[in-house]
DNA sequence: TTTCAAATTAACCAACCAGTCAACTAAACC
DNA sequence: GGTTTAGTTGACTGGTTGGTTAATTTGAAA
């Protein structure tokens, strides 16, 4: 019973994209409101608190993210490819936003879990859980790649945490200088991480 | 002529530990002058604005840094070893601000730097000014390095963003998790990003 | 077509925000 | 010890903050 809506969606996309933007900090009720086309009474009949919005659209940007990692790292695919397709997508992903926005935007989890660091602890353990989960989907990949051979790592749990650091860090590097062309390194650093030797395309 | 004081310093002093413990955006002027123990007309005094502030704080950081640059990556040292003791730094400046605020606080130049990325372009400017320095220590490390056969760097340019950014990268992560132990990895992942061979320590 | 819960709205609040200002104070120099 | 000038103070402003409320509108189900 009752109207149906879809104001709550709205106000979790926009407030996604203004923590993906800008800061969560730095961004207000009023602005997610205005952007989401939603009144504010409206917001506080969905989402309890500007906190609780938050903590939401991570969860729904994050759901979106696991559905690409799951595709990117399906067991079908040799290891290091699953690596190598990740990686690229975290590029594609930058351009994309880049058409759309006009900057390089980073890791809206990252970015986030950076600003808000020593503070609220709820919040805390919520972006955490979602960088444990990531951190799994390289883990496992290395892991194969290195019982394949075709990779050096020994200890794929440390291996996976100095990977995603160093994409996270370089996308971070790419947002502070808004270029682009900083993330051409991706892969060769990812190759570097894993001592993986140049494998010549075919042709 | 007239009186003199400290309390710029302080506001310096400040403004910097609240941006490194928490964020710019969610600092107010209040909080600043309450650290400092300076009443708010007189912050006005010396600064014209919280950003003024804020930038002259990163610039005030930033000189004590370069002092610690200067040293770690003196001529004098081979230049895989500039490399070493600058991480070795890295760590030790961590434990000792766990220590202080019970935090992993990571860079403070990088958490600035993420959190205001598109917005505030002087802001920026001042910020990339800082990194870009920071690059020079480590890119001209690398060139030595490589000259000297000791480590795998054609582009040194290249290298340097990479091997930054992945301290950057693990610096936050570290940040996140508040935990002190995922730095121990940052030398493996130097190593690897060098593709340097482990260099055995005597005895 | 009535019913009723869910969704919308605008007006409202106290607390806080960055920034201002004029009166005041004290120390360095003569 | 008087003068100068930099530093100090607290009260103030107008706008914004996150959040509240009660009245109202809506549409899905009975």
């Amino acid at each position: 019973m009752g109207r149906t809506s879809d104001a709550r969606e709205r106000l979790l996309e926009a407030m996604l994209e203004l923590i993906w933007v800008g800061s969560f900090g730095t961004t207000s009720v009023d602005q997610i409101c205005e952007r989401a086309e939603v009144k504010k009474g409206s917001f506080y009949h969905f989402f309890e608190s500007k906190h609780a919005l938050a903590m939401a659209a991570i969860e729904h940007g994050w759901e979106e993210f696991r559905k690409v990692l799951d595709e990117a790292f399906s067991a079908s695919r040799p290891p290091v490819e699953r690596l190598e397709v990740w990686i690229r997508h975290l590029r594609e992903e930058q351009v994309q936003m880049h058409v759309k926005h006009g900057r390089v935007l980073g890791c809206p989890i990252h970015t986030l879990g950076t600003e808000v660091g020593p503070m609220d602890d709820l919040f805390q353990k919520v972006l955490k859980g979602k960088l444990a989960q990531y951190l799994r989907y390289l883990e496992s990949a290395i892991r194969d790649a290195h019982a394949e051979g075709m990779v050096q790592a020994p200890d794929a749990t440390v291996k996976a945490k100095i990977l995603f650091s160093y994409s996270e860090g370089l996308l971070a590097h790419a947002r502070i200088w808004n270029d682009l062309g900083i993330l051409d390194s991706l892969e060769a650093g990812m190759r570097d991480i894993l001592r993986l030797e140049e494998s010549l395309e075919p042709g």
